[in-house]
DNA sequence: ATGAATAATGAGATTAATTCTAATTTGCAT
DNA sequence: ATGCAAATTAGAATTAATCTCATTATTCAT
């Protein structure tokens, strides 16, 4: 439950602190900017602050609850962090983000940095396409 | 020259857009942001404005003559655009960065891709770390 | 449970990066 | 040279995100 999660995560167990962690797993499948959580929350009846919304998100990254990613789109999203490393493949078109990992690359991300002396922290990959889904608004299939 | 490279590019020929590219080529070697390419230019005499900077950036960039980067720094930093594709090692502590290529990794981007059903555009990789170089002013190296 | 100490919240102001606006200037084809 | 379209400028505006500070809520020890 929500509250375990908060108090695992030494974070003091408050109301916006419940309801953004919910709403975030309720997306779970989806990448949220901070705006995104902000007017979902108030949609739901729920009357938090925006600036709460940016705290409580930087907060929850800072407690590896979740992970912030800063796409090409401007906005910075977030995600729950389940432990998982992935990396992104983002549609230029729609915006649709889909998850993926390469063992291969993660192998030679390793053998790179180590190679120019670098310590390995993190890294950022990201994808940038046009996907073939159906729903895409903007497809380019032959047809546009 | 300066004005070759523009007129090839299908820009007109402007005294700030000379300005900045020969500020660009000078640098070759750096990332600089909107606000470093301003304040070079104000220190070399140059009265130019910070939003003719970012005009013309935008403009290069889409003429495909420079890339834009957003790495995890707030700030987008711009470097000429040689063609040869690259891609990122930052250090974490002192902001310097190196560039690769790893014929390995852009393989498998293209086959994660294509198993995706995506039509890879373009990506961006970024290992973020901790460099080894005497000079980082904030080196983790045992003694700190 | 209760209250004091501490930390979190919310509204709005603030900052930083970037983009827009509208008046003026410049480049370039004729 | 001339005119018109495009580019420039300065400053205002916008956007994303952070900060301030008065208020409110949570925790921990009792």
């Amino acid at each position: 439950m929500e509250v375990q999660e908060l108090r695992d995560a030494g974070l003091k167990v408050t109301v916006p602190r419940i309801t953004v962690l919910q709403l975030l797993e309720a997306h779970a499948d989806q990448h949220l900017s901070a705006e995104d959580v902000y007017k979902l929350l108030i949609e739901e009846g729920s009357d938090i602050g925006l600036a709460t919304v940016y705290r409580v998100l930087t907060q929850f990254e800072q407690a590896g609850l979740v992970k912030r990613h800063n796409f090409d789109t401007g906005q910075a999203v977030f995600e729950l962090d389940h432990g998982s490393h992935h990396d992104h493949i983002v549609c230029l078109d729609c915006g649709h983000v889909e998850e993926f990992t390469d063992s291969t690359i993660e192998k030679r991300q390793h053998e790179i940095a180590k190679e120019k002396g670098f310590d390995l922290q993190e890294h950022s990959l990201v994808l940038y396409s046009h996907c073939s889904r159906e729903k895409c608004p903007n497809r380019r299939n032959g047809s546009n």
